[in-house]
DNA sequence: CTGCCATGGTTGCACAACCCAACCACCTCG
DNA sequence: CGAGGTGGTTGGGTTGTGCAACCATGGCAG
């Protein structure tokens, strides 16, 4: 495969897989809707942060961050907690609730994700995941599609 | 990497990915949206289709997809052609100025993609490319996510 | 030929997720 | 102490979607 027909493939896979993505987004999951999923599990994963930096890390308006996240306070599952350096700042939390959603929506996602790789080898494996880790990490102007 | 932490990793790139994609659609090309832009491209590839297999390709519901046909007839780049062998068939093909819009924006997006992959090996984005192929084709119960 | 169900497509309705702009509160720095 | 920047909320409007109801046509059994 040359170069360009690479970089052409990988833009309309990752498109066909945004765009199944979405389709799909909710339906597994009615108790929790995608953009929540994504939040709730970056704020594990990150141990706490602000509205801004989840806002930064998916190139979401923060009146939209704002929004969602004042769905899973009332839901629950996360919760504000002052910045005693800056009063601006609500450091958000995971509450015990929102880590047990967290964690039967991540396994439910899981498996799923777990039969449909099941035929890839260990080592394919790996090296999509690096690939994707690297293409995710790469700050690139366009924030793609 | 182990498999389950590669298999956690896909799937928290693939939706990281996912949002970054949904969040970014259409602001870089104001003119077609992603949704309109991929049933573009479909219709393409396939040399015309009908609406349902549109629809089953890409998990949506088939009134959304009429909304888009619409939206993508009145703006003059598919036309509906009827099917002499089954009369409740419209055949949707590209106009001349769909082709030319679809072949603009694909550049545009190319050239993106093209400068976010610049440092990879030829070899690294063929792997990534044939990788995500595969992931896309198989047929997964759940349409992941 | 005549019903009856399946299929392709459209429309009404409601909703979730967005973005932008305006705004408030607070921080920082000259 | 202002002036400008930053974190966050709210108001308003748009888009993409799904579901359900509906119409028209096709296919098939009696």
């Amino acid at each position: 495969m040359h170069t360009a027909d690479a970089v052409e493939t990988i833009q309309r896979e990752m498109t066909v897989f945004a765009r199944r993505a979405r389709a799909a987004a909710g339906r597994m999951h009615p108790e929790l809707s995608l953009v929540s999923y994504t939040l709730l599990g970056h704020l594990e994963e990150s141990g706490g942060c602000r509205s801004t930096d989840l806002a930064a890390h998916y190139a979401l308006d923060k009146s939209t961050v704002s929004r969602q996240v004042t769905g899973l306070e009332r839901a629950g599952l996360v919760e504000r907690r002052p910045d005693a350096a800056d009063h601006r700042v609500q450091v958000l939390h995971l509450t015990g609730a929102g880590q047990r959603i967290l964690a039967q929506v991540t396994e439910s996602r899981r498996a799923a994700f777990r039969e449909r790789l099941a035929d890839w080898s260990a080592e394919d494996l790996s090296r999509f995941a690096h690939y994707l880790v690297r293409y995710n990490a790469s700050p690139g102007p366009g924030r793609q599609d």
